[in-house]
DNA sequence: ACTCTTAATTAGAACAATTCTAATGTGTTG
DNA sequence: CAACACATTAGAATTGTTCTAATTAAGAGT
């Protein structure tokens, strides 16, 4: 057995969210779904792709985390006016964000509990709570 | 007494935060601190000194936000990849951004509690927990 | 398999927000 | 009021992202 991951899985969610199983698609999922929870950028999966020996452009990339995004594959996480996050992990939860390096971690979303929100104004309702815990200095380990 | 507002407050915090109080810096002050909380970004706010009647450059009008930032008279507010927020309230408080209109509202810091955030990663510490609520929908009023 | 249709991908141009540059102007200090 | 340091400026440059129009590839039907 080589170490080659099953595409399988990546497959039936791309044509469960409607979306066509493309060489890219697959290639972009392969690498965001495997393994554990992800924070990517646009620029970082790019050159990820690239390094991996998959050749994507950028403008697929953009196209991609968005479709993603559409179909709750990924969630976008917003913490930095410079560049747009997505997220792998798209239940319920909040972030730490390290504000040196860029770095975002999770926070689970049962952990917190949030007390005292005011009631929506008129006219609107909740989309989503965000809570981002910036921290300032850099973890080690 | 002609309705010109005053201008010695503005001054004194300038003078304060170590910045020369020059004409721009007064005239972007008195617009941003005169007249309760405000959200701003740089162009929405370069336009209205225009329409004042002030001239001043883009380019001062972000320096200004900047340098009024670092001198804590301002807080930088993030919520949409697009464009920074400024805020005029720049005590412990939260959002509310109307993700339609990208209006954004202040939620009191006080009404609010968090509960069960995990401690800041060895080597790091809480710069800021930032709650933004996002709401759908318009708000009528 | 072959063809048709429709959707996806692409390179590069275009764009918007922000920052930079380097020349000019202005406050402040002595 | 001279001199210096700091501010301001227009416009160019940069960055992240989106758009455009042309090419390619996927899926359905034969």
């Amino acid at each position: 057995m080589k170490e080659d991951r099953p595409f399988a899985p990546t497959m039936a969610r791309l044509r469960e969210a409607g979306l066509r199983p493309t060489r890219q698609r697959l290639a972009l999922g392969r690498l965001l779904f495997d393994g554990g929870d992800r924070h990517v950028t646009a620029e970082a999966l790019h050159e990820e792709a690239q390094r991996a020996g998959v050749s994507v452009s950028l403008a697929t990339v953009y196209n991609t985390l968005h479709q993603f995004t559409a179909a709750s594959l990924l969630r976008e996480v917003v913490v930095d006016s410079a560049r747009t996050y997505f997220d792998t992990n798209v239940s319920d939860h909040h972030h730490f964000f390290v504000e040196k390096s860029g770095h975002l971690m999770d926070i689970d979303g049962e952990k917190i509990a949030i007390t005292g929100l005011p009631e929506a104004p008129e006219g609107t309702s909740f989309a989503r709570v965000d809570v981002i815990v910036r921290l300032q200095g850099e973890p080690r380990g």
